[in-house]
DNA sequence: CTGAAAGCGCTTACAG
DNA sequence: CTGAAAGCGCTTACAG
């Protein structure tokens, strides 16, 4: 009905300036205006119940309080995840987020880019596909503060906050080490993102420094856009032939899925046939006996670290903060210490 | 470092109008412009790669192009579902959205709606909590344009986009009772929200038609806030006990997840001892020999209506439209038909 | 201590 | 057919 009441509408109500009541408002130049009409101020505004427009604001100052997010897909659980814990950090710092899905397309993500800036959001937090360089490149060149989220690129000097791919899969492929299991294999998704190249190169290390080299054909680098049929190939290869696997971990929380699934196909027994360990938490892994080991990231950490420090940036962009956070290894039923007969 | 180029820009490199220029790059006036100024603004336009301040843009028309989405939980898959459809309807009609997590809390809800009011966003697509009748009716009563997304209240007047969810369970449980179920229990929420209800309503009518009445002990409604604990303890006490039930539906995504993974513990066997069905899908069906029957929601469907209705309802804030959407009830092995000798 | 005035970047009713 | 001018609702450098 009435039309959201303006700055002007509380200072012509008192017979004083809008700067006046801005002002107060803002709780700018404080000492220096009078008590008395500072209180009279804040009581109508708060009589009219006055928001400040947004649009108004933010077209002088260049701010607006807002942050974009860009993740691969806001269906999928872990960015999901991301995303909620992002929407909280902001919220607590007054931000809002306007949010988008890249499918894991530079294309779309860069096209996403430019409507959120056009938007004017005041920074923006990526997890970025592959193939993103050039685009992240020009956005440091025009200083638009942003932080890259759960992936980054080691060829580019910007601020990001990731997990610790490389130490996460290798203590993962210790622990098995440890209990007994030799012949592990990893599935993993071919790809030229650095975050799973870490995980390969956790999964390598590990096997070296235990006196092992690792055989071509327990790494299986499936393609991601079949990930559920070749994931499938992959166990039914690692778990038949010649020289079966006694162990598999996997580096996403897709492939676990894919992986399970296909293993309970095969009637592989969790932890008796094989030893299993996954890549984050999934509701999946409550319907087992065996609840499986898995490699926990800490999702809402990260998202908070990564929305601090974008909103660090906002004043200084050229502030570059790049954190690495550990993963956890969860252990659990599936992946139980070998007794010494087999091993 | 070259700040964005203006409408100024534009107009001075021509030395014509801002006024002009805004015209043709908003084709209006199209016919009443001389074609050679319009085509040489449209060249420099893009020669400087103008993209227009949605700020100065919104403050001048009310319009931001930008809408609000309040789910339950962005971290919920079935909310997360919600929210890609919305993003990518939104997006294919040239709007950005704002989102917000409710957490089920209705003063929190009411507080993002006034956020994103604040904001400037065009309409809202809301899930909303129980108990948030009044600050509804007042969003209607200032014609802010909004729908209802999953849930509504039978006593507004608002356009919603839901299921049907009385048809929903009723096709559910007249699909068990057609299998020669016939003791079936349902475990649902305690909660005040009328999609809910409707569930419970569906299950009582379908046993009705079947001239069964339902025993209370094969209700149990569960509290929201303790869903796992509660739901363990309805299953037991469902499968045991003097006339244990042949056959066991869920009312949501959760339950179905709790009550699955109470049953694998139990030991209860799928479909031998005990018939399922379950709401929505989840990751976790994948991982069962017997893949559960379970009840479909069109999630897709239903953003991207309530969308379009919103982008409508712009214009027209009055016009208010409902929408029951039907559920589809998947037939797996967990519900086969019973042998006419069991039954 | 207070306020008039300019201006952020647009749109559009109005005048020519 | 074209453009000067006002104004959206704020903020802030500047003048008193």
């Amino acid at each position: 009905m009435s039309k959201k009441p303006s700055l002007k509408d509380i200072a012509q109500r008192l017979g004083v300036s809008t700067a006046l009541v801005s002002y107060v408002l803002n709780n700018k130049k404080e000492n220096r205006i009078g008590k008395e009409i500072a209180t009279r101020i804040r009581q109508v505004a708060n009589e009219l119940n006055y928001q400040p427009n947004r649009m108004a604001q933010g077209l002088k100052t260049n701010r607006t309080r807002t942050l974009g997010l860009i993740v691969a897909d806001i269906a999928n659980p872990f960015s999901a995840a991301l995303a909620r814990a992002v929407e909280d950090e902001a919220e607590q710092q007054g931000y809002t987020v306007i949010f988008g899905s890249s499918d894991e397309n530079p294309a779309k993500c860069s096209q996403l880019i430019d409507t959120l800036l056009n938007r004017q959001v005041d920074g923006l937090l990526i997890a970025p596909p592959a193939g993103m360089e050039a685009k992240l490149t020009t956005l440091q060149q025009q200083r638009t503060p942003f932080v890259l989220l759960d992936r980054y690129y080691p060829s580019l000097h910007t601020s990001y906050v990731a997990l610790n791919n490389y130490q996460a899969m290798y203590h993962a492929v210790d622990h098995l080490l440890s209990s007994g299991y030799h012949r592990i294999g990893l599935v993993t998704f071919d790809t030229a993102l650095f975050h799973m190249a870490e995980r390969g190169r956790g999964y390598l290390t590990a096997l070296r420094d235990h006196d092992l080299s690792a055989r071509k054909s327990w790494l299986k680098a499936v393609d991601p856009c079949n990930a559920a049929v070749e994931t499938a190939k992959a166990i039914r290869e690692l778990t038949t032939g010649a020289q079966p696997v006694d162990a598999v971990v996997f580096a996403s929380n897709m492939l676990t899925l894919a992986g399970l699934q296909q293993l309970i196909r095969l009637h592989v027994r969790i932890p008796d046939d094989l030893a299993v360990v996954g890549f984050d938490e999934t509701d999946a892994y409550s319907l087992f006996y065996a609840p499986p080991t898995y490699i926990q990231q800490p999702v809402s950490e990260m998202s908070q670290q990564a929305t601090r420090i974008l909103l660090d940036m906002l004043d200084a962009p050229d502030r570059i903060m790049q954190v690495n956070l550990p993963a956890k290894l969860i252990v659990q039923a599936s992946s139980p210490p070998q007794s010494v007969v087999n091993s």
